[in-house]
RNA sequence: GGUCCCAUAGCUCAGCUGGAUAGAGCAACAGAUUUCUAAUCUGUAGGUCUUAGGUUCGAAUCCUAAUGGGAUCACCA
């Protein structure tokens, strides 16, 4: 539409002997009550006009429709110049440009940019808030491949500390030399089990603990540090309670905030006591017999990280992402101690007396932050630091997305803070992709709760759910068993990933398990079935793609289709620079209820002549490519039939 | 308490860098198949765009504040 553009910015030079930048012109689609396609508002211009909006409408459209020949007519309503153009420039864009194998297809443009995403903990199996991670990472992914990125996909496999071990210990505790192999579980689900085994456990030990403390005042087993900080807290737990009982039972907002409060308090305590249960202690010595090369333990953690590395390979299978490259936090924890090195010289860190690393970030309008540990050892940051640095050195990408949760928006905002202040090369193009939670009709999900929506569980449903649909509708009696299967798995999939993809990523999402989620209306089976519809037709027509078709004039809902079309360029730059798959999402449901529309106004095998029917197949199989191929940039494939 | 994110129809969501009478789907109701796949299409009904100010010719959109919801503020990751 770059020709309108600078034709209205001659318009107005020609008109009022005013320059405007190409960016002033607000070219918008034309709303469907009204007659054409494009519309440029008039009003900034009535300055340099001035004349009324209309007039100035009217005098811009005129040397527009004069000066250019894909100007067919336009109209002026209030201050909206609505321009129609010519149904030969629609069709010509279909053939010359919509048609052509290399449509949309970008031309690589140097760039490299890194997409790391899924960064699984290899204790548990994965979870629905795992699948959003998963299928916006390996969508981003392919948007920005597709925007023409060199795009490299990446996974940090968190595959060490605490977590790990309290998995490996429940096993040793409990497990009977339990395998994957003779339980006939998946090895994620396998580890899984033991580390819910663990917590079970570890409220036994605590909830004795915990009575001492509460009911008998009685700290002994803790050391003097604990000691004063338990000390305190019930302090503020009894001041709290006491607020509580001498409010008024009608002040119920208080009351609720108050209650909260005491709960927060009390969750203190008990991180506090789970450190002095034996169960919690043993776990601190496997973890430090992991660090000093323990080959036993060492030996355990590869077999269980074996299991569950086998169990994720499935998961991933059936989401359809992959990578190309992993990383594993067994091999980068120790980084980054030559970063906070390099920080303390360039004096961006500061050391406290107890030798404990930190940065000031309070003129930044955040707070000091720890770096490196008084004992010398990593953080969390410190070991990003460190594989930032890895991964830049391995591929000097210009640009990094990370797809993390929402919940991680601070550490990211510190990290990235951090790399600038060094001047990290880089640093520029670092991007944290934030989501929103998954959340239930119950509220948070939480795996100690059992609450968790397991990521297999729900693909095995979403399958069956389809399977089921599908056959009350009779319509795959002809396919063999695989062709149905294959179906299934296509359709549930396609409505699971579509639900999932069609929001803003930052928004938080309402997963409610009870009602499925839906095969009609704006769903991916909707934009699936309507693929499946044309190739239908298409293959009744034997249809070959053919030469250019001598054809002058188009209806209504035809040109609406070529409209959508050849929007889908633009809409993949969109979604690439807003990292949003939702873009995709909203545009192919556009386009297959726009098709839809014209499927039912006009007959396409039964057209009027023989070269109305091999247009409407043309624009039919244009249309079936590009729901196709914008499909494929959400993860999500398209049956040939349905 | 500080900081960040979110708030649009009963429900789930669109609404791009301000522009026309705020749009879809689901649910409800009424229709369409002797004709290419009815997982479709057409129509009816449903709104104080959380509230109050401000900027502007013009605000769901930008600014400020309030309210509600969520996240975060560990020598955890």
């Amino acid at each position: 539409m770059d020709f309108i553009i600078d034709a209205a910015v001659k318009a107005i030079k020609h008109l009022y002997q005013t320059d405007v930048a190409p960016a002033a012109i607000g070219l918008q689609e034309t709303r469907k009550e009204f007659e054409g396609q494009i519309t440029i508002v008039t009003f900034p211009f009535t300055k340099f006009s001035r004349k009324g909006p209309e007039q100035t409408g009217t005098e811009i459209g005129e040397y527009l429709k004069a000066e250019l020949k894909e100007v067919a007519d336009f109209n002026i309503v209030k201050g909206f110049l609505n321009i129609s153009l010519s149904d030969e420039y629609w069709i010509g864009q279909l053939y010359n440009e919509i048609l052509p194998d290399d449509f949309a297809v970008a031309k690589p443009n140097g760039q490299k940019v890194m997409v790391e995403y899924s960064s699984p903990n290899t204790n548990k199996p994965l979870h629905l808030g795992h699948i959003r991670n998963n299928l916006l990472g390996f969508s981003v992914a392919q948007i920005l491949a597709a925007a023409g990125y060199d795009v490299v996909k990446v996974n940090l496999v968190n595959d060490r500390g605490i977590h790990i071990c309290k998995s490996m210990l429940a096993w040793q505790m409990f497990g009977n030399g339990e395998t994957p192999a003779s339980s006939g579980l998946k090895g994620d689900h396998l580890v899984g089990k033991y580390y819910v085994l663990f917590d079970k456990e570890l409220k036994k030990q605590l909830t004795p603990i915990l009575e001492r403390v509460y009911e008998k005042n009685d700290l002994s087993l803790f050391n003097d540090n604990q000691k004063e900080k338990i000390h305190a807290l019930l302090i503020s737990i009894d001041k709290l309670k006491a607020k509580k009982y001498a409010t008024p039972d009608t002040e119920t907002k208080l009351i609720g905030e108050l209650t909260d409060k005491i709960s927060v308090e009390e969750d203190k305590v008990k991180e506090i006591a789970k450190n002095v249960t034996s169960l919690m202690v043993e776990t601190q010595q496997m973890l430090q017999k992991w660090e000093a090369g323990d080959a036993e333990v060492l030996d355990l953690w590869k077999t269980m990280n074996s299991w569950v590395y086998a169990g994720f390979a499935e998961t991933y299978k059936q989401l359809g992402v992959d990578f190309d490259k992993y990383y594993y936090e067994s091999n980068t924890y120790l980084l980054g101690k030559d970063i906070i090195e390099e920080g303390l010289q360039k004096s961006v860190f500061f050391k406290k007396p107890d030798g404990s690393v930190w940065i000031d970030l309070t003129a930044d309008g955040l707070d000091e932050k720890l770096v490196l540990r008084s004992d010398g050892t990593s953080v969390y940051i410190t070991q990003d630091l460190g594989t930032a640095q890895l991964k830049y050195n391995d591929f000097h990408m210009d640009r990094s997305i990370y797809v993390v949760g929402n919940e991680q928006d601070y550490h990211f905002k510190v990290l990235f803070l951090i790399l600038h202040k060094l001047g990290k090369a880089g640093a520029n193009g670092l991007f944290h992709l934030s989501y929103g939670m998954v959340d239930l009709p119950s509220g948070k999900m939480k795996s100690r709760e059992g609450t968790v929506v397991d990521a297999d569980d729900l693909m095995d449903e979403m399958e069956t759910t389809a399977k089921v649909q599908t056959e009350a509708m009779g319509k795959v009696d002809a396919f063999s068993e695989e062709d149905k299967l294959a179906l299934y798995n296509t359709i549930g999939m396609g409505a699971l990933k579509y639900f999932l993809l069609k929001v803003d990523p930052k928004k938080r999402l309402l997963f409610d398990p009870n009602e499925s989620v839906d095969f009609q209306g704006h769903t991916g089976p909707f934009i699936q079935y309507t693929h499946a519809r044309i190739k239908s037709v298409l293959s009744r027509a034997a249809y070959q793609p053919n030469k250019n078709i001598e054809i002058t004039e188009l209806a209504g809902v035809e040109r609406d289709v070529i409209v959508l079309l050849t929007q889908f360029p633009t809409v993949i730059r969109e979604a690439a620079n807003g990292y949003s798959p939702a873009i995709i999402a909203n545009y192919v449901y556009e386009l297959a209820k726009s098709y839809n529309k014209f499927y039912h106004e006009k007959s396409i095998l039964q057209a009027e002549d023989e070269v109305l029917k091999q247009f409407r197949l043309q624009l039919s199989a244009s249309s079936a490519k590009v729901i196709s191929k914008a499909m494929g940039l959400l993860g999500i494939d398209v049956p040939e039939r349905m």
